[in-house]
DNA sequence: CTGAAAGCGCTTACAG
DNA sequence: CTGAAAGCGCTTACAG
């Protein structure tokens, strides 16, 4: 493979003018820089990227720490992949995807060995065992999700109360009375997934607040088990004019069920979700949702990893805990409960 | 952080010595591996990744050549990654993970770089513009796909024309004479995806040898185009009494479907899928198929390619193109024809 | 069994 | 504006 002194020789000059020549960090004459240019184009040269790292401390590689975790719903986690990736790819860097269940350890080794420059996780549960490991790395961290404790860490996740809020809102503005809302199974919430209990919680204090009735109710979130337990809900609450969903296998299963019990949405039931376009699409769901704006998530948080991580922000500059507000997608699924 | 020097004079012995006693590449006193072992452990050491590379020309990684095309189902592409990120993970390699949109440079980036010891394509098409880049590079590679052109590469691939005549054979034998076969749509062919002609050629071929009649259509690979494209077709062909699916879209869409024309499978229709089971089950979709084998694909090409980068397979070592035999997953929406 | 040294391919102070 | 040299942190022949 053809190296910078191969390039340096072949343009006669030093290989430390060649390094400067092609990073453009200091001057170099015309003539030079355009003669090292010319030939590295014509070698094929491609620097070596151990090399560099080793010399600069910095890889150019993000590690994404993934968990593909029974209990979640895969094809939503796929949509936040997508959006770290393509903004770290837009801002010059690679992608070093760990699903390694053992998420501490997968963290301490990737950075430990200088792999990555800085790391998202995502996932993120109310106690995180990898944060620990990542407030002791000399790397910086972006968290997609809220932990207990963000000290130390950059965060952005959806603004789930206000999601919770605006869900209830929209539906008691509408004239419901009686809503169920649908959560993700009890052990998600035990293994610290907050944002269940945090919309979970905004939506029944606004139920309150506005003297509307809601239930809530954990649904499993893998099919078919989520698609007999709606069933058995709707049996066990006919009085529920407005559903909501939190739980995208919920939501991917829903469609099905209405038809199985012949109901319409918003003529029988007023149903809304959360969950993004692009899975709304996926799953050709017909119903208005809040958006969980997986893709723009992604995107904040490389683009404030990356500004840590070239020092555009200093070490001591303030960590950041930022919530995209939550937008309602109207698909026409809602309307005034059906008179009795 | 702590580097190998740390560790060779809390030892007190050279740092080759420590760099011998932690990789056992030539022996070293049991009382020295003892004390370099545990120097290690204390001070938490772990070797820098980018001057391991350099100096011994293995970086580790693997890299994973992903491109989420806008008319490829992106639900079915992330069970090829995971079945690649596992194996890997297994083999002692990381995964770089690219959604470069423009796959040939991106290949060419990591391979020139060094920064992976080979790499896996997924979306493999019949010209596929990464292969010359490829077989150019000093890595091994391993497709899953199958392409024009199988030379310097190995290739696993799902043996597309065999489910096709597993499809058509299964149905014949019920007794059906009315076959709809729903491919991908056209431009996925016009790209190269060979797999599509490939199941569609064979079943066309063993229609023919068994005398039934086989319709062949492409439907969109995105929701809710393919709900309506369904409908379309079963009511242009009404006389249909057997569907044929080899897009995962369609599939997806297809309870709804029948839900929505009150049909059930098989009693007024008999259908079969290609698509692996995960698939099903996200999907909670209650047709047979024809399992598409991702995570198997996924671990088959890591391991040959492993093998190639570790040098248990020397470089003119024959490259391999090795199908996976189509297996019949029985949900029991197969039945003979309704009488007329 | 162990150590001193060279070298992997870069970048970047240090000199001029 | 340019070059010679040191150094990043490993591994691995080369000596003993």
């Amino acid at each position: 493979m053809v190296n910078i002194g191969d390039v340096a020789r072949a343009a006669g000059v030093a290989r430390s003018t060649a390094s400067y020549a092609l990073s453009g960090k200091r001057s170099v004459s015309d003539e030079v820089r355009r003669r090292v240019a010319e030939v590295a184009a014509e070698l094929g040269y491609t620097p070596n990227a151990g090399a560099r790292a080793l010399a600069t401390s910095r890889a150019m590689v993000i590690g994404l720490l993934a968990q593909f975790l029974p209990d979640e719903f895969a094809p939503a986690m796929l949509q936040y992949i997508q959006g770290v990736a393509n903004t770290a790819r837009d801002l010059g860097y690679d992608i070093l995807l760990s699903s390694d269940p053992d998420g501490p350890a997968a963290l301490k080794r990737l950075t430990d060995s200088r792999m990555v420059d800085g790391v998202v996780l995502l996932n993120v549960a109310e106690h995180d065992e990898r944060l620990p490991v990542l407030r002791a790395a000399p790397q910086p961290g972006a968290l997609v999700g809220l932990p207990g404790d963000c000290t130390g860490v950059d965060v952005f996740d959806l603004d789930f109360e206000e999601a919770g809020r605006a869900m209830v809102e929209h539906l008691a503005g509408l004239g419901h009375r009686e809503l169920l809302l649908v959560s993700q199974p009890e052990h998600v919430i035990e293994r610290g997934g907050a944002y269940v209990w945090r919309l979970q919680n905004a939506a029944l204090e606004t139920a309150a607040v506005r003297g509307v009735h809601l239930r809530v109710v954990h649904g499993s979130s893998s099919q078919p088990d989520i698609g007999r337990d709606l069933h058995a809900l709707l049996d066990a609450h006919p009085e529920t004019t407005g559903l909501l969903l939190n739980n995208e296998a919920a939501a991917a299963a829903l469609p099905t069920v209405m038809h199985e019990r012949r109901l319409t949405a918003p003529a029988d039931l007023s149903v809304i979700g959360r969950y993004s376009d692009e899975f709304a699409r996926t799953f050709s769901l017909p119903f208005s949702s809040i958006e969980s704006a997986p893709d723009r998530l992604g995107r904040m948080a490389v683009r404030q990893l990356v500004r840590r991580i070239e020092k555009e922000l200093t070490d001591d500059a303030p960590h950041v805990v930022r919530f995209v507000a939550p937008e309602l997608v109207d698909r026409g699924s809602t309307a005034p409960p059906p008179a009795r």
